[in-house]
DNA sequence: TATTCGTGGGG
DNA sequence: TCCCCAAGAAT
């Protein structure tokens, strides 16, 4: 920690950063285009998921291939999109992503628009994201504040405003700005802050000593920050499927409330039987935002045989393209391929 | 403004 | 095991 904190001078701190960033640029599959679609997938992408998840696992480059353009994505089946993404969580990124595309198409004649107020305006697009692909694509000096930048920002200035409050979110995107404004390169800077955020400035640990503004930086405990405010319990739920096996395939249920719109689940056991469910095939926990469910598979209650509009047999050779949400996806596995009686922790 | 929306990895 | 959280946006 520097005894003499310099000036928080907009344009040295940004050629430091940009100076820094020429030398340590990680290479990623988006920073070497500057192709709008390539760019915008890969933050709609990232937003509240890690890098390793998108690359390590295929997402990117199978999406890229299987969607490479706005048309192609707008023209596609929305189950094949939901398909693409499954996996990847926050599935109504993928729904916006789809919409965002025809709208391309059919309001912007197929060329997405590099207006900053034009671009904030798409689905799924929020201030982040304009800001990141204005930024990345056509090298304007839009700011942008994501995780990794607000706890770099309130590092430098020592500032415990809670970032996720109104009055830290303001000044953080003000001190963003005043970063981009003050170089001649907006993406290598907004790059460069991510990237800072991402390696030394990290949550824990912080590698100060190898950082290349630790000359301008003010926290005095630097693993202090940043200040979060909002912090919700964690609510225990249950929740009761069926295991339904015919000739023609699996009974699933297709979502259709707010969550998880559009994907296919093993279908509830109706709230009558919940006082005394049939035979539990298998058991099972996951998390989802503030819920920790507990997940119990049944046998079929009896007199089933009457299905919603929502519920279908799905032949089981199909099951591998229907588009699930991860918790069914492993449960449903462990009872096809481990056999149906067996029951699991 | 507060809540909701997934998932997997790491400490 | 539990808790944190990671390139946020919509409602």
């Amino acid at each position: 920690m520097p005894t003499q904190t310099a000036r928080l001078d907009p344009r040295a701190i940004a050629a430091e950063l940009v100076n820094w960033y020429a030398q340590h640029a990680r290479d990623y599959p988006w920073r070497r285009t500057r192709d709008a679609y390539a760019i915008l997938v890969s933050e709609v992408m990232l937003q509240q998921t890690q890098i390793t998840t998108v690359l390590d696992r295929g997402f990117y480059a199978r999406w890229m291939e299987k969607f490479p353009d706005f048309k192609t994505l707008a023209a596609a089946k929305e189950e094949e999109v939901l398909k693409a993404w499954e996996g990847l969580g926050y599935y109504r990124r993928a729904r916006n992503l789809q919409k965002l595309a025809r709208e391309v198409m059919e309001r912007h004649g197929g060329v997405f628009p590099c207006e900053p107020a034009a671009i904030l305006a798409l689905p799924g697009v929020g201030p982040y994201t304009a800001g990141a692909v204005a930024s990345f694509a056509f090298g304007l000096a839009e700011p942008i504040v994501d995780g990794n930048i607000a706890r770099v920002l309130s590092r430098l200035h020592d500032d415990a405003t809670p970032v996720d409050s109104t009055a830290g979110a303001k000044v953080l995107w003000e001190r963003s700005r005043a970063l981009v404004e003050a170089t001649d390169d907006p993406r290598a800077l907004n790059s460069a802050l991510m990237e800072l955020g991402q390696t030394h400035c990290s949550p824990t640990k912080p590698a100060c000593d190898l950082c290349p503004v630790r000359a301008y930086c003010r926290a005095k405990e630097p693993e202090a920050l940043p200040v979060k405010q909002m912090r919700q319990e964690i609510t225990p739920v249950t929740e009761r499927v069926i295991f339904l096996r015919t000739a023609e395939g699996v009974l699933l249920e297709q979502e259709t409330g707010k969550r998880r719109t559009g994907l296919w689940k093993l279908p509830a056991l109706p709230a009558e039987h919940e006082d005394a469910p049939p035979k539990v095939l298998v058991r099972a926990q996951y998390g989802i935002t503030r819920y920790k469910v507990t997940l119990w598979v049944h046998e079929p209650h009896k007199q089933a045989g009457q299905w919603p509009e929502t519920h279908r047999f799905i032949a089981t050779e199909e099951l591998e393209s229907t588009p699930m949400p991860a918790p069914y996806r492993k449960v449903l596995q462990q009872l096809l391929t481990g056999g149906e009686f067996r029951l699991s922790a």
